[in-house]
RNA sequence: UCCCCGAUAGCUCAACGGUAGAGCAGCCGGCUGUUAACCGGCUUGUUGUAGGUUCGAAUCCUACUCGGGGAGCCA
C-alpha cells in the first residue's frame, strides 16, 4: 500500500488505488447514517482530501468521533470517485490510526476563520492554515524559478559570505558580530573597544548584500547570482520591511544597463507565468481571500512589456500630472512612495523601471554618466509592493570610482580588493537585487511582508 | 523614529456613562452523502495594565504595554 500525498489522491486518475494518507484533519462531519466525512490536509496542496470513515471500524467510537481540527492520522484504504461536488475522489477508509489529538479547548486554530494578526502570535501554527500553506507553495515556486531561470541562461549559483568586514557599504545600518563580552569589553589604553581581540581581529557585521564580493566572482566566472539570506538593522516598521530577508542577486560582466533591465524584466516576468503555471489552485485562492486581481496582475506581468522612463522624465510626467503631492516633486529629489505609486499605479497600472537617477542620491558603485549628473541605475517599481528590484552599471573606472568613494565620504583605502577589480582587466558589468519576500508580495497579493515568511524578524520582533 | 487608529469569551466581533452580548469553537441532544453541514439546548469574561473623573466606567481622561495602518530608510 502506497503512501501518496494529498495532491495525488485528489485526482481522478488516482481512483482505484490502494493508498495511505498521512496528514491532519481539518473538518469532521458525522452522519448517522452510519460513517463520518473527514477532511486531511497534508500540506501538498491546498484541497483537502475527503475521507469516508465507517461506523464499522473497531476504533471509530474509541477514536475517529474524538478526531478535532488538527489532529494528526494516517489512513489507508481505497480511492474512489466522489458522488458529492468539490471534490473528484475520495477515500474509503479500510483503517484510521491517530497518530495525535489535538485538544480543542488548547488549540487556537479552530473552523472559524482567525485574522492575520492573530496567526502571525502563533507563527508556529499558522503553518496549518490555508493561507499559509498557499503562501509556502508559492514561495517554494518562486525560489525555484529563480534558480531554473538563472541555471538554463549559464549563471553559475555562488555564495558569498553572511559575515562581513566591509562595514560601510551605505546599504542601511548593520547587526553586529562579535564574540566580546558586551559588559566588559577589553579596551585600548585610550578607552575604545579593542577590536583586536575580538574573533575576526576586526569589527565584523552580517552582511547587507552579497554584491561587492558578488562583483569579484562575476569578474572572473562571467555571470553569476547569489541567493541567501541578508540582514538590515534599520529601526523600520512598514508593510515591506524585514530585518532578516532573502536577496538574489545577479552580477554579469559585460553587461550594460540596459542589458541589466532587459534580465531583470525577463526574470519578474518568469517567476509570474511559472506561479501562473505551476501555483494555480493557490493562485485562485488568493482571488478568492485576499486580492481579487491578483490573476490580472500576474497576467499582465507574464504577457506586457514593462514601462520604462528615466528618472528625468518621471519627473516630469510627475510635475505635469495634476496630481498635489504631499512632497513636491524637483529634479535631483529622491522619489517618495506616493510618486512611486502614482507611476505604477495610476500612471501605467503595471511595473515600471525608472532608471538614470541622480548621482547625489545614489552608491558610489553606480556607473556615472557621460552627463556627469546622472548614474546609470535602474529600480524596478511594482504596484502596492514598490521598488522590488533595484540595480545598476557599476563603475568600472578606478578614477571614477575613486573620487565617487570620496564624494560619499568612503576612504577608498578601506576597499582596497574592490577596487582591484577596476586596477586589474576591468571590465563594464552590472547587476541587481531582488527582495525574495517582496516578490512572494506580488505574486499572491499579501499586503504585510510578515506573512510571506514564516518566522519574520522585524524590530522587536524574534519570536519562536 | 514620527503620525493616526485599535485592544471586550479560545477565535471573529457587538454593546448611548446605567445588570457584558452574538456567531463560530466546545459539551449534550436531533437530523443528514455531508462540503466553514444544518436544527435545538448548555457553558464560556479580572473588558490589555496602572491610575484618575463619576452615585455609577468596556464606554470619559492620563500614562504604559502590545498590535495595526501610514511616513522615512530600502529589497
Amino acid at each position: 500500500m502506497q503512501w501518496l500525498p494529498v495532491s495525488k489522491a485528489r485526482i481522478a486518475d488516482s481512483v482505484g488505488r490502494l493508498v495511505e494518507i498521512r496528514g491532519w484533519v481539518r473538518t469532521r462531519r458525522d452522519s448517522k447514517g452510519g460513517f463520518s466525512f473527514l477532511e486531511i490536509n497534508d500540506g501538498s496542496c491546498l484541497g483537502n482530501l475527503q475521507v469516508i470513515v465507517p461506523s464499522s471500524l473497531p476504533n471509530y467510537n474509541s477514536d475517529v468521533l474524538k478526531l478535532n481540527v488538527g489532529a494528526s492520522v494516517t489512513v489507508r484504504g481505497e480511492l474512489k470517485a466522489s458522488p458529492g461536488k468539490g471534490q473528484a475522489t475520495e477515500l474509503a477508509a479500510a483503517d484510521l490510526v491517530v497518530l495525535g489529538l489535538a485538544d480543542p479547548g488548547g488549540y487556537p486554530l479552530q473552523k472559524k476563520g482567525a485574522s492575520l494578526e492573530f496567526l502571525r502570535s502563533i507563527a508556529h501554527l499558522r503553518p496549518r492554515t490555508n493561507t499559509f500553506g498557499a503562501v509556502s507553495r508559492v514561495r517554494n515556486q518562486v525560489c525555484s524559478s529563480i534558480h531554473s531561470f538563472f541555471q538554463e541562461r549559464g549563471f553559475l549559483y555562488v555564495n558569498t559570505p553572511i559575515i562581513t568586514a566591509s562595514d560601510c557599504e551605505g546599504a542601511g545600518q548593520m547587526f553586529r558580530v562579535t564574540t566580546l563580552d558586551a559588559q566588559n569589553p577589553p579596551r585600548n589604553p585610550d578607552g575604545s573597544v579593542d577590536h583586536d581581540k575580538d574573533f575576526f581581529g576586526k569589527p565584523t557585521h552580517l552582511t547587507v548584500s552579497g554584491q561587492l564580493e558578488g562583483e569579484a566572482l562575476a569578474c572572473a566566472l562571467g555571470r553569476i547570482y547569489t541567493f541567501g539570506p541578508t540582514f538590515r538593522a534599520e529601526n523600520s516598521n512598514t508593510t515591506r520591511h524585514l530585518s532578516e530577508f532573502w536577496m538574489v542577486e545577479p552580477e554579469v560582466a559585460f553587461f550594460q544597463l540596459e542589458d541589466n533591465m532587459d534580465l531583470a524584466e525577463a526574470f519578474l516576468r518568469r517567476i509570474a507565468s511559472d506561479a501562473l503555471n505551476h501555483c494555480a489552485e493557490d493562485i485562485q485562492f488568493f482571488a478568492e481571500r485576499i486580492d481579487p486581481n491578483i490573476r490580472s496582475t500576474l497576467l499582465s506581468l507574464a504577457e506586457e512589456p514593462f514601462e520604462r522612463l528615466s528618472y528625468t522624465e518621471a519627473v516630469a510626467r510627475l510635475a505635469n500630472s495634476g496630481e498635489v503631492f504631499e512632497h513636491p516633486v524637483k529634479w535631483g529629489m529622491d522619489l517618495q512612495s506616493e510618486h512611486e505609486r502614482w507611476i505604477t499605479e495610476k500612471l501605467f497600472r503595471r511595473p515600471a523601471i525608472v532608471h538614470d537617477y541622480p548621482r547625489e542620491i545614489k552608491a558610489f558603485y553606480m556607473r556615472l554618466s557621460d552627463d556627469g549628473k546622472t548614474v546609470r541605475a535602474m529600480d524596478v517599481l511594482a504596484p502596492r509592493v514598490g521598488e522590488i528590484i533595484g540595480g545598476s552599471q557599476r563603475e568600472e573606472r578606478l578614477e571614477i570610482l575613486e573620487s565617487r568613494m570620496r564624494e560619499c565620504g568612503l576612504d577608498p583605502d578601506a576597499y582596497s580588493w574592490y577596487l582591484d577589480l577596476r586596477r586589474f582587466g576591468t571590465v563594464p558589468h552590472a547587476g541587481f537585487g531582488l527582495g525574495l519576500e517582496r516578490a512572494v508580495q506580488m505574486i499572491t497579493g499579501m499586503t504585510n511582508i510578515r506573512d510571506v515568511i514564516p518566522f519574520p524578524r522585524a524590530p522587536r520582533l524574534a519570536d519562536f
